[in-house]
DNA sequence: CTAGGGTTAG
């Protein structure tokens, strides 16, 4: 028996083994229909009916095989009609059949065409017209040509027909406008079905599940029998809201004695339980269906591998593979996806050999995938040969090639294609935006993101979060303002990542109320926020309010993890809290069973050596259990110079020495440790090191934002158009900081030149050019902020001070470690700059 | 001759 009825005890489990019916429970559907062509199976069969046809002057078949021929919708097929169409005299019974054609083919524009050469040609729509031809307006979404046809029902007193009303609340649906199909709905004096399923399959399918679900059981309460129909828009709206709950609630119903069902309910069902977090509650529903057909594997299979569950969806493509299913456009788009997910090159380009040989390649969304999938899998090469043999190349196809490059870190690629794209979406500027922040070009994604403003296009959580990465790391505080304006006015959803990434933008601008604000203001934190906000912490040196965030962190019962140590170390360092640091280090591992990795050896090493205990850290280092790297010696070698250890520095300068050529790729480890955690400043600050570590030196560049206008400043660097200006300020603080009792430590500079050329290398520090300009373009009272890609040198750091004492000023300088607060000749790092 | 449905890339 090909119809199941669910058992009505057992309504959580589809208990009776379900073989859906083949055919659907309505066997008027489709092209074998009436009379003599319900035999016809493809086209040749139909031009031979065609023949007998005109053979036997039966008009009026005509008309039908018109409508399956348009149908069938292929080229060949569409031209035959053409013809029979042409050499037949019309009726007005022949125009409504090829104007069902077309709909049904999906050919909206021709049916909508047709209508008016029909009317044109004299003759008067009718009760079958409208139906047929709204349609048509309904698949390509006519929106004006469907409100005009409206008009005509209205005007031909039609409006009470119970299948033009039916057609038109489809209609509006699927234009998106459900609200005027439910003003016809609510003025209907008779509704079937059909009526009823209408109305749920729109608000199903036009973001209004919710209504669907509840309209669903308005009309089982109002006694209108749901059928196969029904039952699908509503289950699929439940999928949608992911709300198992409701889902029950609509299976328990279906579990009803005398309800059946049919392959499409079970599959909505099957997607419905994988969507809504049961999905053994869908694979227990798969395996008893005896009769599986292809949308049921592809549906299982599509939800494995967009929830990562890459090795089951493998199972299923190979249980259907061993059962004979052949696998179409959608199969493999989903086996494309997943080995782009596993990274599996092997596998991929099987894939893409089965899609070539089995001519499933003509869809853009397969070679869109076949793209991503060689991008993934490191082969950009591979990619671009697919994207370059594309004949319509859609925006996708582009952004998936653009992201591969991005990938690669060559934004320059990137940006070339992104120039020639004939049209945008919002996913390119996202992406584009996103490689700029990742590659530190901070500047130009901003810059890029107001090319973006001014073209109008409206960002999202996505473009937000990147810009705010990039703002945070120029410490551009109004644009930072600006920025949550904008995601309050825009009603931006704020997402856990988002509200990340503001909490991280304002705390590294040095807006540390504000950050804390945005911070509190997040309804749901998981580590990764907690981590920011401890962050935000150690950016100001705030060891002990770091400290209560991290246990006010493990009260609410999350679990640390490597990442925030690092910040809660950071923070211990910043604030000189040796003792607590100690703690925390050893707590790593014995209570929250958290090995310590380099990073946390490299907090520690800071931690000791900032208080002086150089033979402590020493200790420590000797008893690392991995070769420490270049940042462990660098923390070592800084504290030593800080604590004037000539001995120990020297030591500590050959051991980075020896470590020159190494390419142990701790960076990249702790850029992907970064990444996901979402922390997508600290990546870009990696990257840059990686940067530093691979040529020979990044240049220091500090920036200072005046006026909204970010400036930028290398050392050395003359381009400024207000550089006389800024050489004449530099004199003069010069003269006054040495007037002051200012002698400068020249050990700072790691070239060998004379004295004098030392001090003016000195001078040139980018940090001073940043005050200079400040001094110049600010008025008396104004703290001036200036952001440092590298960290100061201790000679800068004690210029800053007198700075601040003699100009009388609060100089605020953030440097790739931590804020310096300097105020009347003190730093409120206590000078461990 | 009538209307409504399940899987689909960045």
């Amino acid at each position: 028996m090909a119809v199941t009825s669910l058992s009505p005890l057992v309504t959580t489990t589809i208990t009776t083994s379900v073989s859906p019916q083949k055919q659907p429970e309505r066997t008027t559907k489709h092209p074998s229909r009436t009379g003599s062509l319900r035999f016809c199976r493809n086209m040749n069969e139909a031009k031979q009916l065609h023949a007998q046809i005109i053979k036997n002057n039966h008009h009026s078949n005509v008309a039908k095989l018109i409508a399956f021929c348009a149908e069938i919708g292929t080229p060949e097929s569409l031209e035959y009609v053409k013809k029979a169409f042409e050499s037949s005299a019309v009726s007005l019974y022949m125009f409504n059949s090829w104007i069902r054609g077309h709909s049904g083919a999906g050919l909206g524009d021709e049916a909508i065409l047709l209508y008016a050469k029909m009317v044109a040609e004299g003759f008067t729509p009718d009760h079958y017209t409208f139906p047929f031809t709204l349609s048509g307006c309904a698949k390509v979404e006519a929106f004006l040509e469907g409100v005009q046809l409206h008009g005509s029902v209205v005007k031909m007193g039609l409006e009470g027909d119970l299948f033009i009303q039916n057609s038109l609340i489809h209609f509006y649906a699927e234009c998106g406008e459900v609200d005027y199909g439910k003003k016809v709905f609510d003025k209907m004096s008779e509704r079937n079905v059909v009526s009823w399923t209408s109305l749920i399959c729109g608000y199903a399918r036009r973001d209004w599940p919710r209504e669907a679900v509840s309209l669903f059981f308005e009309m089982v309460e109002a006694g209108i029998e749901p059928n196969s129909v029904t039952m699908v828009c509503a289950i699929s709206a439940c999928a949608k809201l992911r709300d198992l709950d409701l889902g029950e609630r609509i299976c328990a119903y279906i579990g009803q004695p005398g309800v059946t069902v049919n392959t499409l309910v079970v599959n909505a069902l099957v997607d419905m339980f994988m969507k809504c977090g049961a999905p053994d509650r869908a694979k227990r529903l798969f395996d008893e269906c005896v009769e599986k057909n292809l949308v049921m594997y592809n549906t299982m299979l599509s939800n494995y591998v967009c929830q990562g569950k890459e090795r089951d969806a493998l199972a299923i493509l190979v249980e259907m593979l061993r059962r004979g299913t052949k696998p179409d456009r959608v199969t493999m788009l989903s086996a494309v996806s997943a080995s782009a997910q596993l990274g599996d090159l092997s596998f991929g380009r099987q894939c893409h050999g089965y899609i070539l040989r089995n001519g499933l390649e003509g869809w853009d969304s397969v070679s869109n995938a076949i793209i991503d999938m060689y991008t993934k899998c490191g082969k950009q090469e591979l990619a671009c040969m697919v994207f370059d043999g594309m004949s319509t190349k859609t925006v996708v196809s582009w952004n998936s090639l653009i992201a591969g490059f991005v990938r690669n870190s060559d934004v320059e690629s990137a940006w070339a294609l992104f120039n020639q794209m004939p049209e945008t979406d919002l996913v390119s500027w996202n992406t584009m935006i996103g490689g700029l922040v990742q590659e530190s070009l901070f500047e130009d994604a901003i810059e890029l993101f107001r090319v973006m403003q001014s073209e109008g296009i409206t960002a999202d959580k996505v473009t937000i979060s990147s810009v705010a990465s990039a703002c945070g790391y120029l410490g551009a505080l109004d644009l930072a303002k600006w920025v949550y304006h904008y995601i309050e006015k825009n009603e931006i959803h704020c997402d856990m990542r988002l509200g990340t990434a503001v909490v991280d933008m304002f705390a590294r601008c040095g807006d540390t109320e504000t950050a804390m604000l945005a911070f509190s203001r997040m309804k749901e934190k998981d580590v990764s926020a907690w981590t920011t906000a401890i962050g935000a912490m150690a950016l100001e040196g705030n060891g002990t309010r770091a400290i209560e965030l991290f246990n006010e962190m493990l009260k609410q019962g999350m679990n640390p993890d490597g990442v925030v140590f690092v910040e809660v170390l950071t923070a211990c360092s910043h604030g000189g809290l040796v003792e607590q640091g100690m703690h925390f280090f050893w707590s790593m591992k014995e209570e929250h069973g958290i090995s310590p990795q380099i990073v946390h050896y490299g907090c520690m090493i800071d931690l000791l050596g900032r208080a002086g205990l150089l033979s402590e850290a020493l200790d420590l280092i000797k008893g690392m259990p991995m070769e420490p790297n270049n940042v462990v010696w660098g923390a070592f070698l800084a504290a030593c110079r800080t604590h004037k250890n000539d001995k120990m520095a020297a030591y500590a300068a050959d051991k980075i020495t020896e470590l020159a050529g190494d390419r142990s790729g701790t960076h990249v480890l702790l850029s992907n440790i970064y990444a996901s955690a979402g922390k997508w400043t600290d990546v870009a600050r990696v990257r840059l090191q990686m940067k530093e570590k691979g040529l020979k030196k990044v240049p220091g560049s500090s920036s200072i934002v005046i006026n909204g206008v970010i400036h930028e400043f290398t050392s050395g660097d003359e381009s400024h158009p207000e550089m006389n200006h800024i050489v004449l300020m530099l004199h003069e603080m010069n003269s006054r900081i040495g007037d002051a009792g200012h002698v400068p430590d020249l050990t700072n500079v790691l070239l060998d030149v004379d004295d004098r050329e030392k001090e003016f290398l000195l001078s040139q520090h980018s940090e001073r050019l940043a005050i200079a300009f400040g001094l110049i373009g600010t008025s008396q009272g104004t703290p001036i902020h200036v952001v440092k890609n590298l960290r100061m040198c201790s000679d800068c750091h004690s210029f800053a001070k007198l700075m601040s004492k003699v100009y009388g000023r609060n100089i605020v300088i953030r440097d790739n470690n931590r804020f310096h607060y300097f105020l009347q000749g003190f730093c409120s790092c206590n000078d461990y700059w």
